[in-house]
DNA sequence: TACGATACCGAACATATTGTTCAATAAAAT
DNA sequence: ATTTTATTGAACAATATGTTCGGTATCGTA
């Protein structure tokens, strides 16, 4: 991609993520992102067809980056799987969390949490199919396949919403404890 | 209050209603509400002051009238924490959400399932502090209480959502013993 | 380095939506 | 019967959206 479009991309996406943790959805005018992106009018529909269109792209680019952080193409992130000692997956999703070097944090915690969400989630799903049985606790026997890894999935964003709102000490080990016990 | 504007309000949160399962909120506009609901523009702003008030005074209705058929006032559905036989209050609430008397149903399988999931989950919170400790499995000793309390109303949540979206022919009875296996 | 392709700008534009106002009319409450 | 309250329709300003276009700068590449 060339360089220009990138850098207004990143841009945009930029200050579109500054304005959510701000501001609600409805809200945000595409004026205050060409604004705070400092992009033309022009420009901004040459890259997003509409504001929804927009958000769409910034989630599946924020989620993507998590997965692939998470359960890693094998260049750079190539941990998880390899250091069992770690912990599970799911407790390494949550130091990540923690840091916050992609915006999730702040977007979670907003006033449009709820538009991530099923991003969110889904990726966790992803993250459970793929994930070796040992770290996740058994499935009842009697409850069907797709709606064990919906709860696992929902169990586990809801753990860290509750994280992000209500236990903003606790550690990520804590918060994991926590997740185990009720799962 | 005037019947006048008892209907006119009927009327509005109707046609918002209808137009919410089928098509996204924030595609909607007050004109389609003011020709579905056959009422003059002036007359609903003189009810709401805009489109988001009307939201939020529907699933204010919607889910008053949910905890009322639920946790009960004595008249007229005074029958749940009576009627211990018939299972738990969750069984009772997924039989209920199967009749859909109410509009909930149509609402939460439709594009904006989001918008009304945090009542949804409000209720059932509000639901489980009021409900006898015998319906619900017991709280793990590590984790706090209002973690327990936010993960059994979002189990229950997820779990009426999976159902409405995947197993449409399956009976109350059999998803509520899902849900307790998982719980 | 030069050239063709691509992206950006900014201003203007048509269109659509929002929320307000007002005087006239109709229905409710007492 | 009278007063109070709600509805109407139309007109209105203000704001937001998405498109268009000629001109200009930057890119990738030969």
């Amino acid at each position: 991609m060339d360089r220009r479009k990138r850098k207004t991309r990143q841009a945009i996406f930029n200050a579109f993520t500054k304005l959510l943790s701000k501001k609600s959805y409805n809200k945000i005018t595409v004026e205050e992102i060409l604004e705070l992106a400092d992009v033309g009018r022009a420009t901004f529909y040459a890259h997003f067809e509409t504001k929804e269109h927009l958000l769409r792209n910034l989630c599946l680019d924020l989620f993507e980056h998590v997965l692939e952080a998470q359960a890693g193409d094998e260049k750079a992130h190539a941990h998880i799987f390899d250091c069992a000692e770690q912990g599970s997956p799911f407790l390494h999703l949550l130091r990540h969390l923690q840091t916050n070097d992609n915006n999730i944090l702040k977007l979670l915690s907003g006033e449009n949490a709820e538009l991530f969400l099923v991003y969110f989630k889904n990726s966790v799903k992803t993250l459970i199919r793929e994930t070796p049985r040992e770290f996740i606790t058994k499935k009842p026997a009697v409850v069907p396949e797709d709606f064990w890894v919906n709860h696992v999935a929902s169990t586990f964003v809801e753990t860290a919403l509750w994280w992000i709102e209500n236990g903003k000490n606790l550690s990520p080990e804590t918060v994991y404890e926590y997740f185990l016990s009720v799962i």
